[in-house]
DNA sequence: GACGCAGCGTGACTTCGTCACAGACATCCG
DNA sequence: CGGATGTCTGTGACGAAGTCACGCTGCGTC
């Protein structure tokens, strides 16, 4: 069953939620549903649409010609697609590309209610200004990070932070693609881990056995 | 002899020049003097002042512990410092570093006068966002050229676009910065440059000697 | 069971960053 | 002039990480 456009903005974008932008939004916008795997958005497009995420994950990232991938972020619920924003705003073409990681619901709006509303709503301009703001910080750090701290310590971050019951559902392709890394140097960082007796592997899943012993590798090289 | 802040602005930040916002400007904007060295803004700061460069260059750069640093792009004159802004309205920590490399001369504008034209002023507007865009897309295209690119085919690129007068008049070290690189190994790239006969080396200077044979390079690798 | 395929393990090689140290050159000063 | 000091550069040795190639394993399908 779907939710209305209301109901969404209601819920997971409070700070749109006053009443002149809500009936305006309610009135002008749209949901969508797109599919796991779908492209939201091509390296070199023009935007014509701002999505906002009702339920689901979107991966942002930029390829190589090789076709080595680097994740810049990804968009949870409540979140908007920045990047959109910003070439909407800019006037500039869509700088990488963000794929529906899982069946994607939005709200969608179209690029002249953005500018309208960029315009003639405060909350509007605060909740785009905002997102746009944070993601940069975020891409800023995320480079600092691949820059400057060593595989192992980034890999045991993932780690913690992508376990559900201590447990990393995922290809060591997808992780390499996270991390900015290659698939072979991630086997080979993993089977370290393994003979550490810090995790056990098996096909697709990570087991974390000792969180504390991936805590210690997070801070150094 | 120093120009007013009107005459700043209508010369170098035409967009802003519109005759209610010039005015304001006018009247609540101060212009300053940072000389080549010095600090315009630090990691983790609040920002509490937006400056619009008139004169000089600014470094951006992420720098790690240990020392190494990667520029993140320059503000030219007519430009400004959209991490700032971006951080003023994203109320987030600033995440890098800015230092004049030269001496600047800017019109600065206070945090509240920043929100306060956000809103009221939609060629302020358009000109704040339009920066923070194209500085987005500009962000994620470095990042691309620093984990995609092999390091000869980044240096050959800078050196064509640094050169004046077919010399480039920097330091090993100034170049491995710029290039998120460090300095011996630029030094290495820079010896096979020259034993290649595409470029000569001299104290703090590269003189292009081939450039038709730098410009081979910057595709490949 | 034979086959195909996705996921993984591993060795050989290249590129790049780190560290250490030595030589070359500039500037300043006695 | 000659030395002292500091900056800039050259280079070797090493480790970390990306690339390439190939083979193995588990698992589904026919």
């Amino acid at each position: 069953m779907d939710a209305s456009t209301s109901e969404i903005v209601a819920e997971l974008f409070p700070a749109l939620a006053a009443s002149p932008l809500l009936a305006e939004l309610d009135a002008r916008a749209q949901t969508v549903r797109v599919p796991a795997g779908g492209f939201i958005c091509m390296e070199g497009e023009a935007c014509e649409m701002l999505p906002l995420v009702a339920a689901g994950t979107v991966r942002v990232f930029v390829q190589s010609d090789e076709g080595r991938e680097v994740t810049l972020y990804r968009i949870q619920p409540g979140e908007s697609c920045v990047l959109t924003a910003s070439c909407l705003l800019g006037e500039t073409a869509f700088p990488a590309f963000a794929v529906a990681e899982t069946e994607v619901r939005a709200v969608v709006v179209r690029l002249a209610d953005v500018q309208t509303w960029m315009h003639a709503s405060e909350a509007w301009r605060g909740f785009v200004l905002g997102l746009i703001a944070r993601r940069f910080a975020e891409v800023i750090g995320r480079m600092e990070d691949l820059m400057f701290r060593r595989l192992d310590a980034r890999l045991a971050d993932y780690l913690l932070d992508a376990a559900v019951d201590g447990r990393v559902t995922r290809t060591h392709e997808q992780i390499a693609t996270d991390l900015g890394s290659a698939r072979a140097v991630v086997s080979r960082h993993l089977k370290a881990l393994e003979q550490a007796d810090l995790v056990a592997l098996d096909r697709s899943r990570v087991t974390i056995h000792d969180p504390s012993g991936l805590q210690a590798l997070r801070r150094r090289g």
